[in-house]
DNA sequence: CTCCTTTCCTAAACCAGTTCATTTTTAGTT
DNA sequence: AACTAAAAATGAACTGGTTTAGGAAAGGAG
């Protein structure tokens, strides 16, 4: 089952399987392929899997009732994405997660992940450990949207993340630093103008 | 051991724990009286606990340069707080967390949660769910913060946690909800002119 | 290669929310 | 009750970021 290893290998960071757990493990996943542009998710549906990325970007975003788009989380290679909220509610989704570029993903469903919760009790660990990591970052983004200036908040995700910056769509990074498209075209303009 | 009571309590609504179990559990548990203004986490010092709520209203907050204070979360009656950030990674907190009434806590360490976690992994369900629901509030926190504006956000907030609302300091408030307590004023003034 | 769609850039008018400076109200303390 | 400090209100001047409307560049499909 070569096709799994990068998730195998994901899980390993924190937390030790059994060749069978492993086995056990693997037989709920599931390769999925998708199109740039193709969504995973969509508003109305329950968001039934956790999405790993073998390869590949995507995002998430909801769309607001004047028609614009906020970008919530973008996933590129090794990284786990969902409409985070539906999948543990089971409730529609309110957000679109969409191939930003041609993509192989492994996919589990949330069911299947409870019920794997319930048989190998150490996998909660790994869920905890990655959800606790995940509220972390919220937190901090959360605040930095309150203290640090759009102009701030673009230079600290090109420093941290240039690597997902320089592959998304400029209205998809826009959107997700919360902000417009004209105006990041202006952040860049004045920094390109500077040097 | 009737005094923690109301953490077994809230422990109950995940987790079933056995006599013993809860009794390991509580061997644990530190009761913590504060004063109004008293801090029970400071920026520059690792956060060790995680804190529960018996009586009182608490506050989680970060100072900014400009000295300008954003406020995190609330915690009252039987909610939880801490810095979240500084705890897991045992890391110099950058929040306050501060009494806003004199308040009754209930503390646990969370080198003890960990230890208690090992040895009684049911408990693991218990945060995994915690965890995974403040994620969700936090990812709509931030959309909310994108896509509303300043006064939809304040209704927001009366509507769902009004109660909380009357009982914290109008900068807290506005802090919280990512603008000026100029503001805040604002838009309480259009509201009572309006009806 | 050409057409067509999507993405990106520019600029001026505009507005939601801030800043600053001052006053009024409320709450805590002796 | 009187004093003090903290919190809330008010209003005028200002600004970071939006909106609107356009044109330029880049990519994909035939």
């Amino acid at each position: 089952m070569k096709e799994f290893d990068p998730v195998l290998e994901y899980l390993s960071r924190y937390v030790n399987l059994s060749d069978d757990e492993k086995a056990r493990f693997i037989s709920f996943l599931k390769i999925k392929k998708v199109k740039k542009r193709q969504c995973i998710v969509q508003p109305g549906f329950v968001c039934i899997h956790k999405t790993y990325v073998v390869k590949g970007a995507l995002r998430a975003y909801f769309v607001d009732q004047e028609d614009k788009e906020h970008t919530q989380a973008f996933a590129i290679e090794d990284w786990w994405i969902s409409d985070y909220s539906s999948m543990i509610y089971q409730e529609p989704a309110t957000l679109f997660v969409e191939a930003l570029e041609d993509s192989i993903l492994i996919q589990i469903a949330h069911t299947d992940m409870l019920r794997l919760l319930e048989e190998i009790p150490k996998l909660e660990k790994f869920e905890r450990i990655i959800t606790q990591r995940a509220l972390a970052f919220q937190q901090k983004r959360l605040l930095s949207s309150f203290i640090n200036t759009a102009e701030e908040r673009y230079d600290d995700f090109m420093n941290k993340y240039g690597a997902i910056a320089n592959r998304v769509p400029q209205y998809a990074l826009a959107s997700y630093l919360g902000f417009s498209t004209e105006y990041l075209s202006k952040i860049r303009n004045r920094k390109s103008s500077k040097s």
